[in-house]
DNA sequence: GTCTATAGGATGATAGAC
DNA sequence: GTCTATCATCCTATAGAC
């Protein structure tokens, strides 16, 4: 396989891999076997289990910005909060990618991480306010809701849905009419999971 | 020292770091040496390092109920979003209990983690409905404004308060006229990292 | 109640073959 | 491009002394 194309499929499943465990809590092995790969290569390929962070994170943020745009310019609805709507919907499609940006966001302490996962939250900031127009109480609403939303993601708070009827209140509350689409991701989710995917999770052990 | 004072403190260093660094990202030996006790001694006295853990969650997840109810019932403000206002603010005092609960509430696929952290969760929910009486729309804007303010805190966004403006704004967006205590208190806490406090973050390395 | 010594296991990274 | 073998830490947890 091509170095590009191996890179690619290795970023992918760091994505998944971080996203679920954290930087500590990530050994560049699991991330090697989720691959398909020899944990060597994934070292080889990227120098340091922090470097491949750094670009599995700054592949996230332009994910992310990328969502916001496309939502942006995508010519239905005209208030910004409809489009927005809908690019956050896009983002949620990508599990991976929203966590390890939230693992990002709690590295604020790290040297490398911290000033990294800053510049990519202004960079949102600033979208929202120059290119979408928002005002600071429209963008103040959508960054909570979205933080909220991603919050209750990483908790796996949906997974409780069925279970506590607290939870569904919660899930009902917090993702509105996006609810739908957060219990088949969920789903999906599970089935991976239990199939052997990347982010298995038998915590640490 | 009384094992359950002794307890207290190493719970509290534990607190600290663990919300610095996430739970996969402490060492016992770093709780061991900001609570001065020797790294063994701190496995001795909570059995595992997931245990001592727990332990925090659940200590933070108390201090947390507790700030609500006072601020509750503190006999000032009538509405609740004052109230809970004056709660969030109380919180905000205690970083390390903060960040800890952030730190757990990414840890949902977490088996043992996971359960605790939404438990949690459900909990404050049900207070804010049932003891604090809001709405469902008036705790989604609460919880919602919350979590902005906690990423932002846990990303240490405030640090980057005076060098870039956009970070300023952010800050003043996010935590309105609570910006004066959360920048004081990274005054303060800037000043104990530096004095080699709990949290010190040389990274890992 | 608290420490020193250390076992035992995991992990990031390097060397070098194919 | 990709692997096997392996080194050197680092880290949790245990044993046992004082």
């Amino acid at each position: 396989m091509p170095a590009a194309q191996r890179r690619e499929l290795i970023l992918e499943s760091a994505t998944e891999v971080f996203g679920e465990r954290g930087f500590a809590g990530t050994t560049t092995d699991r991330v090697a076997q989720a691959a398909g790969i020899s944990q060597p290569y994934v070292v080889r390929m990227f120098g340091t289990k922090e470097q491949l962070f750094v670009e599995v994170l700054q592949r996230a943020l332009e994910r992310m910005l990328d969502a916001f745009e496309h939502g942006l310019h995508d010519g239905s609805g005209d208030h910004p909060e409809m489009r927005m709507g809908r690019a956050y919907f896009d983002l949620v499609t990508d599990r991976g990618t929203l966590l390890s940006l939230m693992q990002a966001f709690i590295m604020g302490s790290d040297p490398v991480i911290g000033p990294i996962a800053r510049a990519g939250f202004e960079r949102v900031y600033t979208f929202l306010r120059d290119d979408a127009g928002m005002t600071e109480e429209q963008i103040q609403a959508f960054l909570a809701s979205g933080m909220l939303a991603n919050t209750l993601l990483a908790l796996r708070m949906a997974d409780d849905y069925e279970a506590s009827a607290i939870a569904g209140s919660i899930c009902d509350m917090a993702f509105g009419d996006k609810v739908g689409i957060i219990r088949e991701q969920r789903a999906q989710d599970r089935a991976r999971l239990s199939a052997g995917g990347a982010g298995r999770v038998p915590a640490r052990a």
